[in-house]
DNA sequence: CATGAAAGCCATGGTAA
DNA sequence: TTACCATGGCTTTCATG
């Protein structure tokens, strides 16, 4: 991983539509050479999916909130079966197990606020695991990207 | 924005490899009409980029630091020196301005606990509009996805 | 040994019926 | 919707430093 291969990698984090001609011209190299780099960072697993991002307000989910989730037991059986529920929930498209005061971290995307509330009665809080939770709104996404720093 | 806009919209958050031709076979749909949907979601603003996800850990950014951020003051001009801030910090991934007792809660990808203590100190906390911050760290990254719910 | 140049195949995008 | 065409990218080969 010397520093073209960290070059392709930050374009095609930003890009991933450039074809190998594209960043061939942008790194200084030849089109071969950027396809086997290319190949080479996906057989290492430098590279995962390649996916469309979709602008939250245009498909109704301009909402961020943001909660933390308290247990009610620490087994491994219950956080698994927490897990398993959040991987299962669409509208939760992060989940970190935290360290500190609370367990996990959601990060969860709604339309509005009564889309929110009913999800956090209904769905989060109905969980057998869940002890207890705090949400928090954001007002504004200031930054969000998917580019790791190379 | 039917359902089979949602139906291609959803498979293309998660391949956007998938040629014209994939998503017609599996939306039920020709490839002609799936090139002009796919055109249309373009147009309304609904598909932005298209990127390479990395592996946090292949590229040494395996480690996740939740930070709360207190501004100084809530002046215009505080705020948006922050945000361009933390616009140009490519560690930082996320920034939601928050509503409650933080005014900023933001992502930070770092390799381990010490890049997260420089990083602290000598960037973050050096900030004139920064009052204080608190940081956890993410024992495990159970969920994390861009795709939104259709 | 990795790179750069060149060439063919093939899949895809795009269009017309 | 189906069928067609042509563009262009992917992939390999070979020569070179």
């Amino acid at each position: 991983m010397d520093a073209i291969d960290r070059r392709i990698v930050a374009l095609l984090q930003n890009d991933a539509t450039l074809s190998h001609a594209d960043l061939a011209e942008r790194v200084g190299a030849s089109s071969a050479s950027c396809w086997r780099r290319v190949k080479a960072l996906e057989a290492a697993g430098v590279f995962t999916r390649t996916v469309r991002l979709v602008d939250p307000t245009a498909v109704g989910r301009g909402v961020n909130v943001l909660c933390n989730i308290r247990m009610r037991s620490h087994a491994a059986d219950s956080r698994q079966s927490f897990e398993r529920f959040v991987l299962s929930q669409p509208e939760v498209v992060e989940c970190f197990s935290m360290s500190g005061d609370w367990d996990y971290l959601l990060r969860v995307v709604v339309a509005d606020v009564a889309a929110y509330n009913t999800f956090l009665m209904q769905t989060l809080l109905g969980h057998p695991s869940v002890a207890g939770g705090s949400s928090h709104f954001a007002l504004d996404m200031t930054k969000y990207t998917t580019a790791l720093p190379t």
